[in-house]
DNA sequence: GGTCTAAATTGACGTCTATCGAAACAGGTG
DNA sequence: CACCTGTTTCGATAGACGTCAATTTAGACC
């Protein structure tokens, strides 16, 4: 199942990063201005889906801060769709997915969680 | 433009209160349960749209924490768009509404920054 | 009461979204 | 080579979503 990573070949391989920039600004600091309105906001979307969110949230829980899909594919719809959200969470610039081997590894973005906090950090 | 919020009558009115729970524990805490994920997945859907979290940043950065629908509703779409906006940001929990005499006030609902905060904050 | 303003509601319209099955494709293993 | 894991594509469908114009509600004021 793959829980255990220990494979023969942990080399680094080509990233599908993300650019993660420090986004916005805490929202009760200023307006938002539209462009970073839009900005936030896919990210926000993205993590507005059920779904998606427990996929987010089981790799961010996960040990070593990194899932496999097969470690969190189990969330009762099928194997494409799981896909199809992993691919949109990584799209927002909240997930980076490695190939390693056989398996694909999942991990937040970098900065991600600092960034989406300080969104919601009181600023006044 | 009641930018001025000076008015004759200011006696407390009946509030349009929703619950609002602490939520979620931390994304990377452990994996969110389906309940959890389709609550705090509620809020961030409604923050996922730009004109919402536009509307949502300036009632968060206004002066006092509130803002009257007057002062907020220059964003680029008509009059019943903002209002059902608001009303999703509303049902989502993350807003609160008052009306005084001829205006309404929107705040950010209690504990809404401080939980959506702790989502994000690192406990590993 | 009549009129004005502020905001919410209604109803309709077009678009986007989530989901699926099935199939094709890409990398890696044995 | 066959096999496995995961991504991508292709319809196709049912439902949700954003938007607006028109209307309604609520309160203030004369």
């Amino acid at each position: 199942m793959c829980q255990n990573r220990r494979m023969s070949n942990t080399k680094a391989l080509p990233l599908i990063q993300a650019d993660v920039e420090p986004c916005c600004p805490p929202l009760n600091e200023r307006p938002l201005t539209v462009e970073e309105a839009e900005r936030a906001a896919a990210m926000f979307k993205a993590l507005g889906d059920p779904i998606r969110l427990r996929l987010f949230s089981q790799i961010a829980a996960h040990a070593d801060g990194e899932a496999c899909v097969c470690d969190i594919s189990d969330v009762g719809v099928s194997q494409p769709t799981v896909s199809h959200h992993l691919k949109k969470l990584r799209e927002a610039g909240l997930l980076t997915s490695e190939r390693r081997g056989t398996w694909v590894y999942y991990r937040v973005a970098p900065s991600v969680m600092a960034s989406l906090a300080r969104s919601f950090s009181v600023s006044g």
